[in-house]
DNA sequence: TGCGCCACTGGGCAGGATGCCCAGCCGAAA
DNA sequence: TTTCGGCTGGGCATCCTGCCCAGTGGCGCA
């Protein structure tokens, strides 16, 4: 891992352009960096082979679909637990995603919910599991920077 | 918001079938769907329209670019100092997003790093900022549940 | 210095998908 | 019962895709 990738100048652009534009097609992209359509093409498939980019699944939006709330849990587990508080936790469709992170056997989820009383239950859900000591829950107010991937991109096209 | 919003059986299976292949066209989709071309294009446009469905923007995988250390920091801000926080945030590449919590003014931010050496530099770089009073850093080792959707829209559409 | 390798170019080709149109049908709401 | 919105199945021209090719230029290596 991390042998051959990198991504050089053009390939960043490239990932710049999909992220900015995700519904042009090869010709469009060649056209816009100024290459010809093979050489797009061939890059696009490099950095999908390569890992770079894994897919283009549609951005889903949870509070579209009725779950405007998000929250992030931390989790402390007893020792040994793990795999049955994963299995737990991939089971409730809330939790968005889940993370094992250094310190005191700790975990961190997100979590989203129809409303703050709607997270109770989906708390309630989390916790209620035998492997689960403890969770410390922060319910997000705002999100002033959404994930992104192109300030990254373009320092990683520039270190070459 | 969320007015007429909402998701019934066949928007479930649309954006379920696009997570799973993000390359099918319309054409493929309605096949599979069991539907006219013109409704699944139709039912995909209204996705969009919605906010259900942001785009289809390549996943990128930080770690193929160089970035194979994710970790979560706590910060804990000055009053009013907020504005300013998310300028300078905003502005480091490695902080792939940020989001304001309950609790002591605190934020929460994921970050990644070129190693856990480099992850010094970003934290550094992170709370070397006035507004900031302290920050907490959980590195993440494992990811049991990367960032998914799927059990959610099912949800979703269950719910009527 | 000369050779081979590799990426890029510019072009061509057939098949397929897209965007857009239409008339007809049907169920639900007014 | 009438109207309306959504779905169907079809057609159309245009465009893009995936794949192919020969030619060219830069670069490392012997």
């Amino acid at each position: 891992m991390g042998a051959g990738s990198g991504i050089d100048g053009l390939d960043g652009r490239i990932i710049v352009l999909l992220a900015r534009e995700p519904r042009i097609g090869v010709l469009e992209m060649s056209r816009r960096l100024g290459v010809a359509r093979g050489t797009a093409q061939a890059r696009l498939e490099r950095l999908q082979s390569n890992g770079v980019i894994r897919g283009f699944g549609p951005e889903v939006d949870p509070a579209a679909l009725g779950y405007p709330v998000t929250a992030f849990a931390t989790l402390e587990i007893r020792q040994g637990q793990g795999p049955q508080v994963r299995r737990h936790l991939a089971s409730v469709p809330e939790v968005l995603e889940l993370h094992t992170t250094t310190g005191t056997g700790d975990m961190l989820c997100r979590l989203v919910a129809r409303s703050n009383a709607d997270l109770q239950r989906v708390i309630d859900r989390v916790v209620g599991f035998d492997g689960i000591v403890r969770a410390a829950t922060a319910i997000v107010m705002e999100n002033p920077v959404p994930l992104r991937i192109i300030p990254l991109v373009e320092q990683a096209a520039r270190d070459r």
